[in-house]
DNA sequence: TTGACAAATCAATTTTTTTTGAAATGATGA
DNA sequence: TCATCATTTCAAAAAAAATTGATTTGTCAA
């Protein structure tokens, strides 16, 4: 294996920047035991709904969560592939770092 | 072990929020290999060196890097722990997630 | 000392993201 | 069909983050 310069992709991107909210993260952290309905969440995180809503949709574009619809309610739970790959990012940096050699700046002349 | 509701702590937040940006990412990524000056780290990534420093700063708050001065010039490294404290933040949802089962929203009267 | 250079800071501006409340959508059951 | 309820969408306002160019700080070597 060569050097792998990882591009990281927008998925990556997006990702961490879903991540990157208390609220979105909360989110998360309460899908994690099971699916739940806005209302539920709602509930849960005493936030306005649209708001909530719009939070909701972040975190779906970045494919961290799916929804599931069920008459009027709409089902969201965890898309744990998606955490996987994150974290899966994140472990490329342990699996292949020399212990940090320093680098001359002004090349030595 | 019970259900462990992660209050996700503000290093979590702030090293998510570091990492969801695409030139940051890049410095994270440049850095992964070796400790590198910011005039080099400049140049490689033909970006305004006011800018690579705001950028460099926030990266350095969320604790994903350091900073190692020698003589005019500092030189910045990954922190390596802090990376593998996100990664595990997300590991931890791939260790305890039931097959996600649905719940019934409108409690079954 | 002074001049040059690496890097950080600052203030002003621009861009992006978030919040808010109101309106639209869409499914349901009476 | 209609009223109701769950949720999304929208537009305007507010807040937060990023960019820019100029200035400052600190170090070194002449």
């Amino acid at each position: 294996m060569t050097e792998t310069l990882q591009i990281a992709s927008t998925e990556v991107i997006s990702g961490f920047k879903a991540l990157a909210d208390p609220l979105r993260l909360q989110v998360i952290e309460l899908l994690r035991t099971q699916e739940m309905c806005v209302c539920d969440l709602c509930d849960r995180l005493n936030v306005a709904q649209s708001k909530l809503s719009f939070h909701l949709k972040s975190l779906k574009e970045a494919k961290l969560i799916r929804a599931r619809q069920e008459g009027r309610w709409i089902y969201y739970s965890l898309n744990l592939p998606q955490l996987v790959l994150l974290e899966q990012y994140l472990a490329e940096f342990r699996r292949f770092s020399p212990i940090l050699p320093a680098r001359a700046c002004p090349p030595e002349a």
